[in-house]
DNA sequence: ACCATATATATGTTTAACCATATATTAAGC
DNA sequence: GCTTAATATATGGTTAAACATATATATGGT
């Protein structure tokens, strides 16, 4: 696929749609609730911008049951992926990066989380 | 130095700016008539637009008799050295980037250019 | 040296567009 | 009916643009 360097730009200077695909790109693959729930913000808002990224194709989606999963476009071009790779890199140990994966990872019954092996 | 992920992509995001920094990132040091003429954009706008890249440290200014000279600031840190490489990689083919360059390169009387060697 | 003028760059002010947020509501799946 | 997620609407804040103006530096004539 193709992408302007103005509208992945435009899609990054927003502090919560950045703080989202910081995880999904340490992560791979969320479902909204975990977000909700790692940024600590509100449902609206998150979908919201959610809504944004999936629009510009930066993110795709994939139902699956209740949840609606959320994961980096794999055929964006080369140097938007190196983008999105050096900034998490880059910033993995400030903040609120480095408190969004705690919190994520500190979340109570995650969907995906096995329950019943 | 230091930056934020917020205020990088924050600048970054307007399209004047991008196109100002892909020139730099290219040319290493621009005064602001090369870039008033390489981008056809009116002085007091795209003065304007370099303040903002002044005073958040992506760019140096040194003023040379009259002119004053801007060029990407070297301590930023290497990620988003990165970031300003890869996009300038990855668009040089695509406009407004392409034809930028090239209107800068026809600008006559550039103040850099030998005279009377 | 002085004065007038031209050129280069920066900034103040106002207006309009855009964008994020909050709240409420709706839809879809279990 | 409960949970998860999306959207509609209204509102407030941020930001870019346009235009005018200010400052600073050179240049030319006398």
């Amino acid at each position: 696929m193709y992408i302007e360097a103005d509208t992945l730009f435009r899609m990054l200077a927003d502090t919560t749609r950045l703080r989202a695909l910081m995880l999904l790109q340490e992560k791979g693959e969320l479902c909204v609730c975990e977000l909700t729930h790692a940024l600590d913000l509100s449902q609206p808002k998150i979908s919201r911008h959610l809504a944004q990224l999936r629009e510009t194709e930066l993110l795709l989606t994939q139902r699956r049951g209740q949840w609606m999963y959320y994961r980096i476009n794999p055929t964006l071009p080369e140097w938007a992926h190196t983008i999105l790779q050096q900034t998490q890199a880059g910033n993995a140990e400030a903040e609120p990066f480095r408190s969004d994966l705690y919190a994520l990872q500190q979340m109570p019954n995650r969907p995906g989380a096995a329950c019943c092996a």
